[in-house]
DNA sequence: GCCGACTCGTAC
DNA sequence: GACGTACGAGTCGGCT
């Protein structure tokens, strides 16, 4: 990063001190210190405080509410009425508050008769006035009206910053000036401001950008329909204050400006003292270590909260993006002439790196055609050539197979370096045009992805907003969108230009701002460059492969799917007396529930009577409905998911099924598949069973799968060192069985088929971070008793039971976990105020190391057979992933020989304290080889 | 027709 | 509220 020019604006922190008392408060344990007084909240504001001086802002206010009436009172003597007394443990930790603010050379705002939002509007227009970078460092999402440009809101509590209109938009659905009347509509429960009943952000927002204002929503009130109509009309007279309530003041008399804030130097003795008084050892080292600098996590995504009380410093975007050419628009070329064309060619070719996308007439890969390439070098410029752009008046372009002709070696040349968005999309392309893209160096969605998998999308729209600051054109600019869409090739050659050469454009000066992010982690840095790189083009031969599918067998399936279900429909229709759909959870409800009386048991997670599996086998004894429900339910997910989708995705040219995997799906560095999902096809039930028959392999050739045995056990046992379980494992015992008799205390020999299912329960339960209230309703048995059995594993594996504390405190103190090889799942939501998000979080931190882990190995062993299969891809070919199994079409006399070798490559993925065991199988289609 | 929220169910 | 990670079919209500 360059430093700061010395002309670099003057910056002014507003700390909205209350809110963060507060939310400090709820969101971490009752700490306490050695003495009994209690330092939770106190321990979350100071490394708050921490992280935010690190970054030296010139001036800086912490400012706190102030006992007293406000106008708001006066206007409406209920507000905040619901709110209760601050509580005994929170009072005593604000006066120590204080004196640390103080000690670190903050200037502490407390204005009588005057709210903290007021007075922070106040200082942050008048300071944007003066020329002053105004951040609002608050949890308060009212602030968002005041976000303009020279005021920036970060919200500690998710890790977001808001910085622009674009920025609000996402996050609200409404511009900065249209926060007020979206607050005034929606209601403010904390403060005790009723709003339009059921109105939230979605609808307050919808109405906003109907009508632009609160006063044009009322004024065409009467024109909404529906339940939420009269629910508005029915709060308007209350509106107005609503809207005066809502907004920040930013005219109150003050008796110091912007510039009488300027931060001091910290008071080292004072704050040693109160650190140490109250433990915060972490501080203390901060003090005295060499130069004093604030230890932080060098490599945590900006934004997300990384420090031990979870509160980060928040250096996102801007700070990166301030390096003009990053943010500024791009000049771009459309190449029509040869003279141009060999210009650009030679661009590329002394490029150290380049930047390359491909536009075509489709999102399937496996069936689009090429309608263009762009190209970039260097940030701020780029090139669009128009191969195949057909309109009414369409310019002459050049030829295309000679333009790849010309492009090919470069392309394909292993000495250079190539990089893209998502560019498996365009290895399958270029692929299919006869190019073999080499040496695919880097991948601006990768990077983002390994760099913070769940912060954000991962598009480059996106991408682009929050890296740079940067409103990309969109598609649907150029192309329109849904019905009144036109395909790429008669998108104007100018309209494409400006989006496709932005499009490289852009992913060049995405690498650059992210590309140092992940190479500052080296556990992250190791798992992009050693893992997701070179995965990419082993997952676009992959899905090239595609699988064959026997369609004719399917379509016999869903033949008898469908007379089988017409039967079930019929004994509905019999049983229920008269006819309803069958597939409308909310028909049958009302008939199950409310006119056959049958108890409703299970509560859908929006509190209505559920009418899934558990709750029709609850009621399946009272009445014969609820059975025939489940019948007709599972042939029917069979044949629309299934026997009816997976013929109609065969590929024309092919012949064959392509799913598409997406490598950023999902947050734990697993692998999704779509379009269609493979992962899915369904294996417990003989009916389901019937359409793995169906994946077949053609003649001479077999279907062989292999797969892990128990892999996040055994990255369990691994991880927490347990010494039954890595015994267990090390003998080659059923480790089910062995679990079982450790845990109730038999010989193996003796294990009854019930306690082996018990201990099975548990061991996939744990690693899902399952309670006993889990386990009792997946075995049906008491809550105590399954307690009993939790407690009791505990005491065999002690192991375990650290490792998953040991996780769940490390997700706590650093916000992330990490997996063997070094990929970060930030969790969001582990300091949540709220319990059932942050338990939540938590359950998702113990499962991520095994999950993400087994991801991890799993990769590593596709890129190694990959390299394997290289040299015998006229004999086998790797055509499914289905997490911790690999599927391969394999000639009948090869068959040996690749067992052997993928079954090696596999188990010597990673070197665990516990060996990998791979087991495998053959035969016509995929339920025979299993 | 399109879209999003909701419910349900399949896999590992 | 209570078991982690996905994708997708279908309904339903509201909109264009």
């Amino acid at each position: 990063m360059s430093n700061p020019a010395p002309t670099a604006p003057r910056r002014l922190v507003l700390i909205d001190g209350s809110s963060y008392l507060y939310r400090a408060f709820h969101a971490l344990p009752p700490l306490t210190n050695d003495a009994g007084e209690p330092t939770g909240a106190l321990f979350g504001v100071v490394n708050m405080l921490r992280a935010t001086l690190k970054e030296r802002p010139e001036f800086v206010a912490f400012v706190v509410d102030a006992p007293g009436k406000t106008f708001r009172d006066d206007l409406y003597p209920e507000y905040k009425a619901n709110r209760a007394a601050m509580p005994d443990d929170l009072r005593a930790q604000v006066q120590p508050m204080c004196e640390i603010v103080e000690a670190l050379g903050m200037t502490i705002l407390r204005v009588d008769g005057v709210e903290a939002d007021d007075v922070i509007g106040t200082l942050a227009l008048r300071a944007a006035g003066e020329g002053i970078d105004v951040t609002i460092s608050t949890g308060d999402k009212d602030f968002a009206q005041l976000v303009r440009p020279g005021i920036a809101l970060v919200n500690t509590m998710s890790g977001s910053r808001l910085d622009s209109d674009a920025a609000v938009i996402e996050k609200f659905g409404v511009r900065p000036d249209q926060i007020v009347d979206l607050l005034a509509l929606m209601g403010d429960s904390v403060d005790n401001i009723p709003g339009v009943d059921k109105c939230g952000p979605k609808t307050a927002a919808k109405w906003l950008g109907e009508y632009g204002t609160l006063d044009a929503v009322i004024a065409h009130a009467d024109g909404i329909k529906g339940k939420i109509g009269e629910n508005l009309r029915a709060a308007l007279p209350r509106l107005p204050l609503n809207r005066t309530l809502t907004t920040i003041h930013t005219d109150v008399e003050l008796d110091r400006g912007p510039t009488d804030l300027v931060l001091r130097e910290r008071h080292v003795d004072a704050l040693r003292t109160l650190y140490a008084r109250y433990g915060f050892k972490q501080a203390l080292r901060e003090l005295e270590g060499p130069g004093a600098v604030v230890e932080d996590h060098p490599g945590s995504p900006s934004g997300v909260r990384n420090t031990a009380a979870g509160y980060a410093r928040s250096a996102t975007a801007p700070a990166d993006a301030t390096d003009p050419a990053l943010s500024a628009p791009g000049e771009y070329e459309t190449v029509l002439t040869s003279e141009q064309f060999d210009r650009w060619l030679e661009r590329l070719r002394a490029a150290e790196e380049f930047s390359f996308d491909t536009e075509t007439d489709s999102l399937d890969p496996m069936q689009a055609r090429l309608v263009g390439i762009s190209f970039a070098v260097e940030p701020g410029s780029g090139a669009y050539l128009p191969l195949a752009h057909d309109y009414p008046g369409a310019p002459k372009q050049l030829d295309r197979t000679e333009a790849l002709a010309a492009l090919a070696p470069l392309l394909a040349d292993p000495a250079r370096k190539k990089m893209g968005h998502h560019g498996k999309y365009d290895l399958h392309v270029l692929r299919r045009n006869g190019i073999e893209v080499r040496n695919y160096a880097d991948d601006t969605m990768l990077e983002s992805f390994v760099f913070n998998a769940t912060a954000t999308r991962h598009d480059m729209d996106s991408l682009a907003r929050r890296y740079l600051g940067y409103e990309t054109v969109k598609y649907e600019d150029v192309a329109g969108k849904g019905a009144k869409s036109i395909p790429f090739s008669q998108v104007s050659i100018e309209d494409a230009t400006r989006y496709a050469a932005e499009d490289a454009d852009i992913t060049l000066r995405l690498h650059r701002v992210l590309s140092p992010k992940v190479e500052a982690v080296s556990g992250l840095a190791h798992v992009y460059r050693e893992i997701e790189m070179p995965l990419v083009p082993v997952l676009e031969r992959v899905e090239a492969n595609g699988v064959r599918i026997d369609a004719d067998e399917l379509r016999r399936q869903s033949a008898d799917l469908g007379k089988r279900m017409l039967a079930a429909q019929q004994k509905a229709t019999e049983l229920a007396g008269r006819t309803f759909n069958l597939d409308s959870p909310k028909q049958l409800g009302q008939l199950l529930f409310d006119e056959l009386k049958l108890p409703a048991l299970v509560k859908t997670p929006s509190g209505a009577p559920s009418t899934n599996e558990e709750a029709l086998e609850a009621i399946a004894e009272h009445h014969e409905l609820p059975r025939v429900i489940l019948e007709y339910r599972g042939l029917s997910k069979l044949r629309s998911t299934y026997t009816d989708k997976l013929p109609e995705m065969v590929n024309r040219d092919t012949g064959r099924v392509h799913t598409s995997y997406h490598q950023a799906g999902a947050a734990t560095g697993r692998l999704a598949s779509s379009d269609p999902n493979l992962q899915n096809i369904p294996i417990r039930t003989e009916d389901g069973r019937r359409i793995r028959q169906a994946f077949v392999a053609p003649q001479g050739r077999r279907i062989v799968a292999c797969d892990y045995s128990q892999i996040e056990l055994r990255i369990m046992a691994h991880l927490s060192e347990d010494p039954s379980l890595l015994r267990a494992f090390e003998s080659g015992a059923d480790i089910h069985r062995a679990t079982a008799a450790e845990v109730f205390g038999k010989a193996m020999d003796d294990v009854s088929s019930n306690e082996r299912r018990a201990a099975k329960a548990i061991n996939f339960g744990l690693m899902y971070g399952m309670g006993a209230f889990g386990l009792a309703r997946q075995l049906g048995i008491a809550r105590g008793e399954a307690q009993d059995y939790i407690a009791l594993y505990f005491s065999r594996y002690p192991g375990v039971r650290d490792f998953m504390e040991r996780t769940r405190q490390q997700a706590r103190d650093q916000g992330y976990v990490e997996t063997v090889f070094g990929r970060r799942l930030y969790l969001d939501n582990i300091h949540a105020r709220n319990a059932g998000l942050r338990a939540g979080a938590e359950r998702a931190a113990i499962n991520a190391p095994m999950q993400g882990t087994a991801a991890d190995i799993i990769k590593r062993a596709m890129i190694s057979i990959d390299g394997w299969l290289a040299d015998h891809a006229d004999r086998a070919l790797m055509v499914l992933q289905v997490h911790d199994e690999l599927v391969f079409e394999v000639e009948a006399g090869f068959v040996d020989t690749l067992v052997a070798e993928a079954r090696e490559r596999m188990s010597s993925a990673a070197g665990l304290r516990v060996p990998l065991v791979v087991d495998s199988g053959v035969g016509a289609n995929w339920d025979e080889a299993h």
